[in-house]
DNA sequence: AGCACGCCGACT
DNA sequence: GTCGGCGTGCTC
């Protein structure tokens, strides 16, 4: 890389290419727990304006950064870098027109939310190929997608798409998206919708109007490769629009094109996972996130953002309608519909009338208990399958556990397949016969007996979707079994073909974890039963009921889409506990009655919606390390003035508590109100870099800002 | 996080 | 004698 100039050990730069150059800020991939925060100084020329790539040095390298807003000029505060001690700024990436103020702002508040560097994030959501092109090579890329752009306008569309009529209750809900449209700061709105109930033609009307404005059009889906169908109903309606999809699965050259679409503001409908919604979209109109309550919304490692709360963010900055799809919302989003905050657009009625599967709780305390035998796979149930075999229906059998059996185990010396590196068990995978870890990815092969006593006789523990789909094919013979999970989907486009095979008939029996229930519309299921689904009810993660009902209502949505079907479609749940209000509430499918029960019981222990959290994780070599760390952190946030009125907890080892041989710990913190939380860590965490350095065995720690488990 | 510098064991 | 182990420290 040319820098334009290089100092001479610390003198002032007298080059006269550089007079007139003034102080500039540029946000550069300079990680926060460096120490160091917001954007750096350097100087530039006057002309550089805000928004612009250019390369600069950093250190002993070159890297990549974003002119960021005029730094607080005369004088500048105390520790500022006197103008002779700055770098100046290398070559400008012209060809590129600036990232918008709209954006820096969303990255300036996702940064500060999130307590990271601004040019960490903002470099990070960038597509990665940016920062190897010189300007040259750019103008050469934006060439080329000028060429795709004039030989996809040569044969342009003429026919019109076919919209299906809306029904009463979709022309009101549609109505309710246009009056919020119309308003100067539109209200974040939450289209609560059941499953069948036209969701996606109210995105793609709200959508219509939008492009009609000449708007773009951002839409977020939990896992893009889950959602082919939701592209092409898109690519469908808008043919003759430009649609782009962003997403990790891109290549780097088709990531870099798309976001240069969106950016230049010719895609007009940009459609992907949570990076998406930092697309800069020059004229961003509407925001739609489907499935607002799914889990994959949220980051898990780096800047762990949510993307649903940046959308509804950016919505508000942009002044533009942010519309959050579910039928079974987030606590936290359902929390603000209640309180008025966000608008409540309701969809009740499945589309052509269908009715909702017949929920149908088996009591597993009615089965006669053979002496320790506990089987998935109650004699009624096996019938309701069978049932299905005869009349040529397919069923779908949802078990939340891959592999065979989680566990093995030795009857005579109580050894268990325990990971070595990890506080967790390997998991039995009878089909590579490999004992696997599925925290730390070991594998090893299948002792042949006990390790520690030599009996041969050691047997799987519980059960998985391996050894239920065995159990299965014995229990029906004949019957065509598939198994979708994370093991049979492994390669490229195999998840593809076993939908396609389900799709057209060649499978009778799917068995799945969840993998299966989200958005895969199975038209000839008319049963999906849950065998073990009780594990959640009486679970430490406060969420898990919430995330419990979400997917029962989910995978039971996956039956009956056929109207003519829906009549005999069931789901069934397999329990011990019949009588929870949850699973009364999901008999009903009666989700106010649930969400009601569950928020009187947050209110109740003090947790989200109704109190905001953090949560600082450490991990050390040793056990002690890792604690006496989040110790020494706690001990100094009781210094701070700022921590009074908030609770912090005494450090803990994590659920797994050791992965890899490194040990876990965490420490929540909770307060009342947003803002009291967020001026209490930007006052607390920056002494943690410092405090790490006096802690030997410390690899490292982070900060998990509203962590959806704790 | 990179990417250096810096001070102690097994090789040409 | 050096190549390289990763501990420590800095980046406008």
């Amino acid at each position: 890389m040319d820098l334009a100039h290089v100092p001479q050990e610390g003198q002032q730069d007298r080059d006269p290419a550089t007079a007139g150059w003034r102080r500039v800020s540029v946000a550069v991939d300079a990680p926060q727990h460096s120490g160091l925060t917001g954007p750096l100084d350097y100087l530039g020329p006057q002309d550089l304006s805000p928004g612009t790539l250019v390369q600069v040095g950093l250190g002993r390298r070159d890297t990549l950064g974003i002119v960021w807003d005029d730094p607080p000029t005369p004088e500048s505060p105390d520790d500022a870098l006197p103008e002779d001690q700055l770098r100046p700024v290398g070559a400008a990436l012209d060809a590129l027109p600036p990232l918008s103020a709209a954006w820096r702002r969303l990255l300036d508040f996702a940064a500060a939310y999130y307590q990271r560097s601004v040019g960490e994030l903002a470099l990070a959501v960038l597509p990665p190929q940016l920062r190897d092109l010189d300007d040259t090579q750019l103008r050469a890329r934006l060439k080329k997608l000028d060429k795709a752009e004039a030989a996809a306008q040569q044969d342009p569309v003429t026919v019109a798409p076919e919209r299906p009529a809306l029904t009463g209750q979709q022309a009101a809900a549609f109505a309710a998206v246009q009056a919020l449209a119309a308003e100067p700061t539109p209200p974040p709105a939450l289209l609560w919708g059941l499953t069948g109930s036209g969701k996606t033609e109210i995105y793609l009307r709200a959508a219509e109007e939008a492009l009609a404005q000449g708007r773009q059009v951002l839409v977020l889906v939990p896992e893009i490769n889950l959602t082919p169908q939701l592209e092409a109903r898109f690519a469908a309606r808008f043919a003759g629009h430009t649609i782009v999809s962003l997403h990790s699965g891109l290549t780097p050259a088709q990531r870099l094109r798309h976001w240069l679409s969106a950016h230049l503001g010719r895609a007009q409908l940009v459609l992907g996972t949570r990076l998406a919604v930092f697309a800069s979209l020059p004229r961003l109109g509407l925001v739609v996130v489907d499935e607002e309550h799914d889990p994959s919304y949220k980051q898990q490692d780096g800047a762990r953002y949510s993307a649903r709360d940046l959308a509804v963010y950016r919505g508000h900055l942009e002044k533009v309608p942010v519309l959050l799809g579910s039928a079974t919302p987030s606590l936290e989003t359902w929390q603000h519909a209640l309180a008025g905050r966000y608008r409540r657009i309701d969809l009740t009625e499945r589309i052509g009338g269908g009715e909702l599967p017949k929920v149908r709780l088996f009591d597993m305390n009615r089965l006669e208990r053979k002496k320790g035998v506990t089987t998935a796979l109650s004699v009624p149930l096996l019938d309701a399958l069978r049932k299905r075999l005869e009349r040529g229906e397919q069923s779908l059998v949802f078990l939340n556990r891959r592999g065979y059996a989680p566990v093995l185990h030795c009857d005579q010396c109580n050894w268990k397949s325990d990971c070595p590196h990890c506080s967790a068990h390997q998991v039995f995978h009878r089909e590579d016969r490999t004992l696997r870890c599925h925290h730390c990815g070991v594998s090893q092969r299948v002792p042949r007996a006990c390790p520690s006593c030599g009996n041969p006789d050691i047997a799987p523990l519980g059960r998985g979707t391996e050894r239920l789909e065995e159990q299965l094919a014995e229990a029906l013979p004949g019957a065509r079994i598939a198994r979708i999970d994370a093991d049979t989907t492994r390669l490229k486009g195999s998840l593809e073909a076993q939908l396609s095979a389900v799709h057209d008939g060649d499978v009778d029996v799917l068995v799945g974890t969840q993998m299966v229930a989200k958005g895969h519309d199975f038209r000839r299921i008319t049963l999906v039963a849950a065998v073990n689904p009780d594990g959640a009810l009486f679970s430490n993660d406060f969420r898990a009921p919430e995330r419990l009902f979400s997917l029962l209502m989910q995978v039971g949505g996956r039956a009956g889409r056929d109207a003519a079907q829906a009549a005999r479609s069931e789901l069934w749940v397999q329990t011990w506990y019949p009588e929870h209000a949850l699973y009364q509430s999901l008999q009903r499918h009666d989700y106010e009655a649930f969400a009601s029960s569950q928020l009187s019981e947050r209110v109740s222990a003090g947790l989200p919606p109704f109190a905001h959290l953090a949560l600082v994780r450490a991990e050390g070599r040793t056990v002690e390390a890792a604690k006496e760390f989040l110790e020494a952190a706690q001990a100094q946030a009781m210094e701070l003035p700022l921590a009074m009125g908030l609770l912090l907890y005494p450090p803990v080892p994590m659920a797994v508590a050791r992965v890899a041989n490194v040990e876990r710990y965490q420490m929540l913190i909770e307060a009342g109100h947003r803002g009291q939380l967020q001026r209490f860590l930007r006052e607390w965490l920056p002494s943690l870099h410092t405090l790490k350095r006096r802690h030997k065995g410390l690899l490292r720690w982070a900060v998990d800002i509203d962590p959806l488990v704790i």
